[in-house]
DNA sequence: ATTATCTATAGATCTATAGATAATGC
DNA sequence: ATTATCTATAGATCTATAGATAATGC
């Protein structure tokens, strides 16, 4: 029964790796600590002695969330022959759209987190500052830069809000559309001359 | 305890009232219906007699939620002078950030909203087109329709994600700058001249 | 007589804890 | 001997239903 604990540690990465996907599924509230720690292939009984609450697995499995899709917008970055160009293509596509699961946690659990606790609401804060470091960097450079930090801001609302939208649409054309229109738009930001 | 048919139907509208409120401040799954009832002066065994479902009053209450916000949009642009600004500074204010309960629907629930049956989404759809239409006819005119509606799109997408990620946050101060840099980009978008 | 609402409860599920089991680590 | 994980369970809460109660509506 008892394993290593070299064992015992990736054992508690995986609870958390399996949480940071479920929660985006199915919503802090959608899935019970049994449904989760079988998702990990271990049973309910071991939860509490990897984990104080299981507040304390939401901030964990948030924070690596975040973590790993700034990762991903790092990556995607230095990927693409235009940056900045290759993660708006990214995020704002239909199969974003339809990854719950291993999509932005902004999308996928933004109305859930604003409802949280300060604990719970730092690693997205932590991850939100990120993004916004990340865009601002790929942003053409203006000579203010506190221009490029209001560009990034606007850029990074446009592009969680048009994706969320999309994915509440039951409507696919208009679903696409509005990721159409967001992509548009947020390149536009891009383009734009540094502001007065 | 049975009361008159036009005081049943009023304790009905009651309830969906008080759930479009309270599943906005704390999600659909953050709220029982013994608290929905008790909410309304009620208690949970009537509920049924009511409602086929609490899954029939998310719909319901969601749908409720959804006009009144439209509404409160046309009344904004209709009082005032610069009606798509009324609009824009009321919607990116930190007054809506703090106000979850009576606020946009879209902002308080739109991940939540993601992850429900079409039954529930369908109101939320209608809303949204709703909403798009009202800033569509608030755009200044452009010769091209489709230009108008591309950027009612993005600037609905912009200002929902504005306050969704606004309200993440514990740095009050990262709050409002997201909101004002969210605030200058929407100006910008009804600003800007009709595309190619 | 009908029915809107009430109290009471069934049955499922949720978080958290207790104590047993069996393999690791000294 | 220690401890990672297991089975089992406590106690709360959730949705939904059953049947009682008392006021309306005919």
């Amino acid at each position: 029964m008892r394993v290593s604990r070299a064992q015992a540690e990736a054992n508690r990465e995986t609870v958390i790796n399996v949480a940071s996907r479920l929660f985006r599924e199915r919503g802090f509230d959608g899935i019970g600590l049994k449904d989760l720690m079988k998702g990990a292939g271990l049973t309910q009984g071991g939860f509490y002695k990897q984990f104080e609450s299981k507040d304390d697995l939401v901030a964990l499995a948030s924070r690596r969330a975040m973590e790993s899709a700034t990762r991903r917008w790092s990556s995607v970055a230095a990927s693409s022959r235009d940056p900045l160009q290759g993660v708006i293509d990214l995020y704002l596509s239909a199969g974003h759209r339809g990854e719950t699961g291993d999509g932005c946690p902004l999308v996928a659990l933004g109305s859930d987190a604003a409802r949280q606790s300060v604990d719970v609401r730092k690693p997205f804060q932590d991850g939100i500052k990120a993004h916004l470091q990340v865009l601002e960097e790929l942003m053409p450079a203006s000579g203010d830069d506190d221009d490029g930090s209001r560009k990034a801001m606007a850029m990074l609302a446009l592009m969680v809000g048009a994706v969320t939208l999309s994915r509440i649409l039951t409507d696919e054309k208009l679903a696409d559309r509005l990721l159409e229109a967001a992509a548009a738009e947020a390149k536009r930001v891009a383009a734009m001359e540094p502001a007065e």
